[in-house]
RNA sequence: CGGGGAGUGGCUCAGCCUGGUAGAGCACUUGGUUCGGGACCAAGGGGUCGCAGGUUCAAAUCCUGUCUCCCCGACCA
């Protein structure tokens, strides 16, 4: 007897509604919550897994290049924002003030940090005395608050959680390899790791950080189309350091001020692999970054007893041998659900690979494998069901960026005139030029809902006509509707 | 912050217009039968109707305020 599906689990398609699908897909696969804060969520145990396997990869990459982890208050001083003019100009309407403590008010406001260039220059400006202290290589892991005006579950919400990597360099050669340098490792953890292809580049003015030099950035392609923009890493020169005064005696003898770099990645990165991945059943997570491989899922039947308890037998050794492979996995053998349930549920919270083994598998040594990204049964024998088991969630690993690499190339287009900017901007990745004045793009904007994303490295720069004014371009930008 | 929609057991929602003892399906608990794509039967437990005021003999229902969420814009990682 089967029953009629339960409506109540099913997610919002994503042709019906992409942002219905993506809140009831976090809702649904308990990925995070709302929070009676406004604008704040509960991130939930599947979805702060999946936090913790970022950081766990992202930290040793920074560590392998020299970064130390450090922390630094969440109270800043309001005065020590106010000292770098761009800065706080950039961040005044986002901040959360603390006015009040112990019971009585403060002398001098707290600001809630929105980042924390500003309390860590105080520390670098103690801390450095000569070009021998450099460079400086620090990160921190935190939480960090921005006012918004309308939020998103991991996208854009009030408190979130990142890392910002703050250096201290000799020379403004420096400063710029460790800017490119740790936008490459964002690109790499990007696709290697999220599969999750992303165009690395350089802001516009206008996008730039409030207080940097320039602003990289990697962008990534959703399934809507629509880019996000997944990590950023900033040349800040030497705005903050004489702001704080922040300086070393060189090899001159001299006092210079140090040159500086920021960057930081965020829990949007997990808003980002949901939308680059996932499909109508639920959640689908690169095996990289998975906490859960593997679902073994015994099939009863009308075994009998003795059958049953053999199907139990092999799917614990199974399970063992899994993890002794160093995979992560869950025995489900809860007896009060259909196997059709689990395979459902599985396939909503996003496990890898789902394997049945029933009474009929066992008496041909066999169990069938079922890759969440493809759902298509596979047979396997039980002697290689290990390495079997490797190497489709390796083939899936590539696959998954291989899809989501060849979806952004086919939706990103050279654009020529104004006409088919607007004809195309609900499209993709659009290559256009443009003159580089602020208020053209911010008609752009206006017109045509269109921002720009970065000026791609990997793309030629060529002089070329800006779509709008027919005034020289340096060459092309990309323009995209973002989140 | 503007426009639109919504808050009623864990979830999806009905009831509200026209005030009068709070409902359904799913989920949950227990027992039994089931089990290869969301099983079935039976018996149970669970809700001060987002919150705060007000009107009234009486408020989920009417009025005022407020909070939150969703969709579409403007600001941002």
């Amino acid at each position: 007897m089967k029953g009629a599906p339960h409506m109540a689990e099913k997610l919002t398609p994503r042709e019906k509604g992409f942002s219905e699908w993506y809140v009831d897909l976090v809702q649904k696969a308990k990925l995070a919550d709302y929070s009676d804060v406004k604008g704040c969520m509960v991130i939930r145990p599947n979805g702060y897994a999946l936090w913790e396997n970022m950081q766990r990869v992202l930290d040793k990459m920074f560590k392998d290049l020299g970064h130390k982890n450090a922390y630094f208050p969440l109270l800043i001083p309001e005065s020590y924002l106010k000292k770098e003019a761009e800065h706080v100009e950039g961040f005044n309407p986002q901040l959360a003030v603390v006015t009040h403590a112990g019971g009585s008010k403060l002398e001098e406001p707290y600001v809630i940090r929105p980042t924390s260039e500003t309390i860590i220059n105080r520390s670098f400006a103690k801390w450095i005395q000569s070009y021998r202290d450099l460079p400086l290589l620090l990160n921190q892991w935190a939480n960090v608050m921005r006012w918004e005006m309308r939020t998103r579950l991991f996208l854009r919400t009030t408190e979130f959680l990142w890392q910002e990597g703050h250096t201290c360099h000799e020379t403004e050669e420096d400063a710029e390899k460790e800017t490119r340098q740790m936008l490459e490792v964002y690109r790499t953890f990007a696709e290697d790791y999220m599969a999750m292809p992303v165009m690395t580049g350089q802001k516009s003015e206008s996008e730039r950080f409030a207080g940097a030099l320039r602003t990289y950035s990697i962008e990534a392609m959703m399934q809507d189309k629509k880019a996000l923009q997944a990590g950023t890493s900033h040349n800040l020169g030497q705005n903050f350091a004489k702001a704080f005064d922040t300086q070393f005696q060189g090899r001159d003898g001299k006092m210079h001020h140090v040159w500086q770099t920021s960057w930081g990645v965020s829990t949007r990165l997990i808003g980002g692999l949901i939308m680059t991945h996932s499909d109508d059943a639920g959640l689908i997570v690169p095996p990289k970054l998975a906490a859960t491989h593997v679902v073994i899922i015994p099939i009863f039947g009308k075994a009998s007893d003795a059958e049953k308890a053999q199907v139990l037998e092999k799917t614990n050794a199974l399970a063992a041998d899994l993890r002794k492979a160093g995979l992560g996995v869950v025995l489900d053998d809860d007896d009060t659900k259909s196997p059709g349930f689990k395979y459902n549920e599985h396939e909503l919270i996003g496990t890898c690979l789902r394997i049945e083994l029933g009474p009929k598998d066992l008496a041909k040594n066999s169990c069938v494998m079922v890759r969440r990204d493809v759902r298509q049964k596979e047979f396997v024998s039980l002697d290689e069901a290990v390495s079997k088991a490797q190497a489709m969630l390796d083939a899936m690993q590539k696959d998954l960026f291989t899809k989501a690499k060849s979806f952004r190339d086919s939706h990103t287009f050279e654009v020529n005139s104004y006409e088919e900017l607007k004809e195309k901007a609900d499209q993709g990745f659009l290559l256009a030029h443009w003159n580089l004045d602020p208020k053209v793009e911010a008609r752009i904007k206006e017109e045509t809902g269109l921002t720009t994303r970065c000026r791609p490295f990997d793309l030629k720069q060529e002089p070329g006509k800006c779509v709008v004014t027919g005034e020289p371009s340096p060459g092309r930008i990309v323009f995209s509707k973002a989140y």
